[in-house]
RNA sequence: GACCUCUUCGUCUAGUGGUUAGGACUCCGCCCUUUCACGGCGGCAACACGGGUUCGAAUCCCGUAGAGGUCGCCA
């Protein structure tokens, strides 16, 4: 395809071509070498991470990744009224709990620096100074214009493919501010500045920003710098198809982070809303997601946001995690919800038993408290259940008593299992018929992880002391 | 309003002139099972609309409608 950027084709200087943006040149020597990949993440501190800032952010370092480059994270705060250092903080957090990490930033460091536009503010003086020695800059009541070049302008978008504008029409392109009354500088001219001077080679970014390119395009023209290669992307709806604000549930990355989505199914997630593998694989780990990721898989056209299979995705990546990893992400959700950890020794047998039954880990205190809680009392549907069985009553008799009658020594899956089978026996029924009974019994649940593991765990003590007293419980209804 | 972009099951998507239009989420049914899940199998469900081009169009062209974006001393 036109225009279309290749590794292997990139070889001398920028290409210069005011008018035809042919992406993107490499800065680089010797050019015989592939040149480096630099991508960045570019968010305005507002508070929090946006849903599609992250996908933003995640496709930027796909790419990044993919290619061996590198990725940076760039603070915008020119807005010093609505920026704050919470609102930084939120942002810093949201990255990394995606696992999302870059070479170069605030904290980072790096060698094109300082990595705040706040602390620019010599860089875009020094800039601003060769636009007005070029003459494309004139004042305007106190404030300083751009002038574009009044012809049509073509990007090059790796993803939307050619886009034209003609700013021969004046009113759809105003001269635009680049500089205001206070010598401050407004978002176009920093962020192309910024690119220009951190060497960024791609631009991913948000759909919202393809009008704005051609804009972008004069203005490296005009600072005498070749463009680098734009690759916009769709932007993320609401439920109900309109575009995401931060009033839709869901908008902000900490609402997965405090619901206990797994972070690795949120970074699935986000990327195939958007990017396709062109083929049926539906599950990535954030490794192969980098190794497969390319830009021509990404899709026009703006995706609705899906809370239920994102949903869907925590859950295929929790039910991968090692027990013991998952015990210590489960761990503050655990202690949130006021729910006793395990002991140490059956930590891992814990998570192990209830590994697939969920796909938060919100979802998991009160399977834990299976585990650890022994005040457990009956839900509805169980005293349901224990009062539609009219010999209930005497199954939970016979089976607590075959259970007590156990000798400490001997408590386990095993032994339980063949007390079950004599219950069977003296009550002429199949074992497996008083399994549902005993899971009642033991848990006050009608669902719930293996049950003979959950009583081996429990000790015979405990597991006796829930039987007696949920015994009481059901059996005791109306 | 002008300009730019988009439009395949409810949702995410595959599909680049010839397919029974495929997969996934959700929902429903069945199987597995000591329960709930997981898993397996099956089902419901889509080419926005109208014109062309073509032997043949979801795929190419034109138009219409709808949606989104840009047009700020916000980013």
């Amino acid at each position: 395809m036109v225009g279309r950027w290749r590794p292997s084709t990139i070889i001398g200087p920028p290409r210069r071509s005011p008018f035809l943006h042919t992406p993107p040149s490499c800065f680089t020597s010797p050019p015989t070498l592939p040149c480096m990949i630099r991508t960045r993440f570019a968010p305005s501190p507002t508070g929090y991470l946006h849903i599609g800032g992250a996908r933003t952010a995640l496709f930027n370092w796909l790419f990044a990744r993919h290619h061996g480059g590198r990725f940076v994270l760039r603070i915008e705060d020119t807005d010093a009224a609505r920026n704050t250092a919470e609102a930084d903080a939120a942002i810093v957090e949201g990255l990394r709990w995606l696992g999302l990490d870059w070479d170069e930033g605030p904290d980072a460091g790096g060698s094109y620096g300082p990595y705040r536009q706040s602390e620019r503010r010599d860089i875009y003086d020094k800039w601003f100074e060769k636009l007005r020695e070029a003459g494309r800059v004139y004042e305007d009541n106190g404030t300083w214009r751009f002038a574009f070049e009044r012809r049509a302008v073509t990007v090059e978008d790796l993803v939307a493919g050619p886009v034209t504008m003609d700013y021969a029409d004046e009113s759809n392109t105003p001269d635009m501010v680049v500089r205001r009354r206070d010598g401050s500088y407004i978002f176009h001219f920093v962020n192309v500045v910024d690119d220009l001077e951190m060497n960024i080679s791609h631009v991913i970014r948000g759909d919202d920003h393809l009008s704005n390119t051609h804009k972008h395009v004069q203005l490296f023209e005009a600072l005498g710098a070749a463009p680098p290669a734009f690759a916009h992307i769709p932007l993320i709806l609401n439920a109900e198809g309109g575009k995401m604000s931060k009033r839709d549930r869901g908008a902000s990355l900490d609402t997965y982070h405090r619901e206990g989505f797994v972070p690795d199914g949120v970074v699935n997630f986000l990327a195939l809303l958007g990017w396709s593998p062109k083929d049926d694989t539906e599950v990535f780990s954030r490794d192969e997601l980098a190794r497969r990721f390319s830009l021509d898989g990404v899709a026009r056209h703006a995706a609705t946001f899906d809370l239920a299979k994102c949903r869907w995705f925590s859950g295929r990546h929790l039910h991968q995690m090692e027990p013991g990893a998952l015990a210590e992400a489960a761990a503050p959700h655990v202690a949130a919800a006021g729910v006793p950890a395990p002991a140490p020794d059956v930590t891992e047998r814990v998570y192990s038993l209830l590994r697939e039954k969920a796909q938060t880990l919100s979802e998991l205190p009160p399977l834990v408290a299976l585990f650890t809680q022994d005040d457990l009392s009956p839900d509805a549907a169980a005293l349901e259940k224990a009062s539609h069985n009219p010999t209930f009553a005497d199954t939970a008799a016979a089976l607590r008593g075959a259970l007590e009658r156990i000798d400490e020594q001997e408590w386990g899956g095993e032994r339980i299992q063949a007390a079950i089978a004599d219950v069977a026996a003296a009550l002429s029924t199949k074992p497996g018929k008083l399994m549902f009974p005993l899971r009642l019994l033991a848990t006050g649940k009608t669902g719930g992880p293996d049950l003979l593991p959950l009583l081996e765990i429990l000790g015979r003590h405990r597991a006796c002391d829930r039987l007696a007293r949920m015994e009481t419980s059901l059996v005791s209804q109306p």
